[in-house]
RNA sequence: GGCGCGGUGGCCGAGGAGUUAGGCAGCGGUCUGCAAAACCGCCUACACGAGUGCGAAUCUCGUCCGUGCCUCCA
């Protein structure tokens, strides 16, 4: 059984898929109009961390992931960097060239994103304007001189409920915040669904009745379009970070329950709270956000910051710092050290020590709203008896295969044995040692040293471990 | 201003009325030919004030501080 915290509800449940052993996730990607920050990063890890626990639970699990490549950051970007251009042509160069950066980058941190499908906003156009059509049509939608809006009082006597994820109480919103004029629309809590094309924007062609409506979509909409087109209507889980909780997937509630007669976009909304830099949020207007380059630059493993977003639980504000991505990392490099034991015979025990119960266990925190610092304690337990050199060689495998499974660190793939040689200069060593020539001793230990290779000695003989 | 969340040892981070978090760093020691990121030990904390309990870091109230959302946001 999987609980998770549903903001729906605000509280942990039980989850229960609509369809028995399939799980449909609709996870917010990236806007690529610039690099993804580490925040983005951690919230990615945290949705993909959802898919592994799902999957570890026998779950058949279809995740889709957008790319926001058309709004108004993408195309203001992309006008500045190709003035030249076609706007249109403008943000596709701009959009794609940020897709592949956004890929790389959330492969390196461990993101398996063949189990992910990706959908492009600029290739949904259609359902957008289906759905839109289908708002007007029901009167919940309406047009205006710059766009086309959602009204969120025609939605609300449709019976359907504004503020599902978040209490909204009118008085609470303060007029001053909102620039009225600067808009058409009848209410300041209106939504754009559709903006009518300006000079040097790119845009699609849209009628509505006799009207020209050439433009382009909001940005709520495509994503009500693309989970839609991909998972269909209501899906299972909708993940994110909680500051799209309002108003990005409240309106996206709005349009997909507005147009339609089901009362739900999906049954289950799950947030991740924010990974702030020296206790600060992160953001792209800010100029405070470090990528995941900045992280390899300093000469991190982009999977020891996997690990360090892992160390908090998602739903846990967490801080980034450098003294934190270090502990992090090397937390890491010892859990591979470990790992690096069952390649030695001297100190593998074959049979014999075991540990039974820590699948169960490290699966059980897992499956607990995905608790994984609970998990992590877990595992460090397991380890700390490990490293007294007592243990069997299959349960490291047993036990680095689920936790990789779960973490997506790639421990096991990421400590192969040692060559031949590496392994022939080992027992020459030990040769030199058993007749006290230390001077060759400590030459051979040097050799290996530079291959990255550091040995310790200990009474059941030599052992290596990369550095 | 409205609605939230949080303040844990040098650092990061769980937990959450009585019982050990864990890691990283540091210190002391052990093993060793010398070493070692190996082993052992140490540092045993919960913002402040009041209240309710036999008992509070854990509950309640207040204060201070931080932080998030309130139509850019992961």
């Amino acid at each position: 059984m999987i609980k998770l915290h549903n903001t729906l509800v605000k509280k942990i449940v039980e989850f229960t898929p609509i369809k028995e052993g399939e799980v449909t996730v609709y996870t917010c990607g990236p806007t690529v109009y610039d690099h993804a920050h580490i925040g983005n990063m951690s919230s990615y890890i945290y949705a993909e961390t959802l898919r592994r626990t799902l999957i570890a639970n026998g779950l058949k699990v279809q995740q889709v992931m957008n790319y926001t490549d058309v709004d108004d950051k993408t195309i203001k970007r992309s006008h500045e960097k190709y003035p030249d251009l076609d706007p249109k042509e403008a943000l596709l160069k701009l959009t794609s060239e940020y897709i592949s950066t956004f890929n790389d980058d959330v492969q390196k941190v461990g993101i398996d994103t063949k189990s992910i499908q990706f959908i492009k906003a600029t290739e949904s156009i259609d359902q957008m304007k289906k759905i839109i059509q289908q708002l007007l049509d029901k009167k919940i939608a309406y047009l205006a001189d710059d766009g086309i809006y959602l009204s969120i009082e025609a939605y609300k006597k449709s019976g359907k409920t504004y503020g599902q994820l978040l209490n909204i109480s009118d008085s609470n919103t303060s007029e001053a915040r909102i620039d009225n004029d600067e808009y058409d629309k009848e209410s300041v809590h209106d939504f754009a669904l559709w903006k009518k094309q300006k000079d040097g924007e790119p845009s699609w062609e849209f009628s509505v009745g006799d009207r020209d409506m050439t433009g382009r979509p909001g940005w709520h909409i495509e994503c009500s379009a693309m989970s839609e087109m991909s998972l269909g209507l209501p899906f299972d889980i909708h993940t994110g970070g909680i500051d799209l909780i309002f108003p990005h997937h409240e309106n996206e509630i709005a349009q997909s329950t507005g147009a339609k007669d089901n009362p739900v976009m999906a049954n289950y909304f799950v947030h991740s709270n924010h990974l702030l830099v020296d206790g600060k949020k992160m953001a792209k207007s800010a100029n405070n956000f470090y990528t995941l380059q900045d992280i390899i630059n300093k000469g991190f493993d982009p999977l020891a910051f996997r690990l360090l977003v892992l160390q908090s639980h998602y739903r846990n504000e967490s801080n980034f710092t450098w003294d934190n991505l270090y502990s992090a990392q090397n937390r890491l490099k010892r859990w591979k050290n470990i790992a690096e034991l069952r390649w030695q015979e001297n100190v593998a025990i074959t049979s014999g020590a075991d540990s039974p119960d820590f699948d169960e266990g490290f699966a059980e925190c897992m499956n607990d709203d995905m608790d994984t610092p609970s998990a992590i304690e877990r595992l460090e337990k397991y380890l700390g008896d490990m490293e007294n050199l007592n243990f069997c060689k299959p349960c490291v495998e047993n036990i680095y295969s689920l936790v990789d499974s779960y973490f997506g660190l790639n421990i096991l793939a990421n400590t192969p044995d040692i060559n031949d040689s590496q392994k022939q200069t080992i027992l020459e060593r030990e040769k030199a040692r058993e007749t006290k020539d230390w001077a060759k001793s400590d030459e051979l230990r040097d050799k290996l040293l530079g291959q990255g290779i550091g040995l310790r000695d200990t009474d059941k003989g030599s052992i290596w471990y990369r550095i």
